[in-house]
DNA sequence: TTCTGTCGCAACCATACCTGTTACGACGGC
DNA sequence: GCCGTCGTAACAGGTATGGTTGCGACAGAA
């Protein structure tokens, strides 16, 4: 699977405002952050976009404009961001539908999609357990 | 994030090849199994192949070629399967390094494959809960 | 009012992966 | 030699992602 780094450069996106608001600045730039993921600014607007969507950021607009967190990086698990910049389930049923006339072709979908049901549940619980706050912590844990 | 249903498919081959063979035949072709999962035989042929390569199934050629398990359902994970078929980790990383002259960018990529790997171990172990066996059960569970 | 810096967003391209399809050689039993 | 099936390459179409350019919208400052 081509896996995406959405998740991952959101939090990225995420944890650099924290810590920058922390430094006392107001705002971050889409270039600012853009910078230290190693991307275009742009890319950064759609991710924040999502996020600020999803209530965990706002955007300022004009002369000195840029993002602010809606909400401490305490208060925001990455469940939160992951259902706000991810779309799709984990893994897909069947892309045409399987024959019903056979057995296996009949019940296989109900079969798969409670393994399926069961598993997101479960990576959604992992990713309720580490908050923003987590993450920005280990981030600065990192030996130089 | 657009799933594959590579895991699904090679379910729904290996259920199909267990119930043929549980009714007395000795192979199935990629034909019928593509008939029941209402595709090509060579994506059949292709999926098929992953898995004889990591040992769960095992295929003849020449007249009345065909496929056969390799061992038991029983005896036969999810987690067997999605090694043998999914390449690639579930969530990436950044594409392009991030900015290792800045804090955040320096550590993030630490912080969150630590999350990361939590999360394809917890994975790995519901789909190592469920044998395919449980599958097949399920699959003929199905109310009609 | 005009200027300026930033966001918002559309459009386009390149890449990658998955799926479906065609084609054809390889194999092995008859 | 014939025939059915696998093995695999090649190609096309669809979709998601990421990178880039361009430009209008906005809001504060001069």
């Amino acid at each position: 699977m081509s896996a995406n780094s959405r998740l991952t450069i959101a939090a990225h996106a995420l944890a650099w405002i924290g810590l920058y608001q922390r430094q006392g600045h107001e705002v971050a730039t889409s270039e600012q952050i853009a910078s230290s993921v190693n991307t275009n600014p742009v890319v950064i607007r759609r991710l924040l976009g999502d996020l600020r969507r999803a209530g965990l950021v706002e955007s300022r607009r004009g002369v000195g404009a840029g993002w602010t967190l809606a909400r401490d990086l305490e208060a925001m698990t990455l469940l939160d961001v992951y259902e706000a910049v991810e779309t799709g389930p984990l893994f897909a049923l069947h892309r045409a539908a399987p024959d019903p006339g056979c057995v296996v072709g009949h019940g296989i979908q109900p079969a798969m999609r409670r393994v399926y049901d069961g598993i997101e549940k479960t990576l959604r619980s992992e990713l309720a357990r580490v908050t923003l706050e987590d993450v920005l912590g280990d981030v600065l844990a990192a030996p130089r």
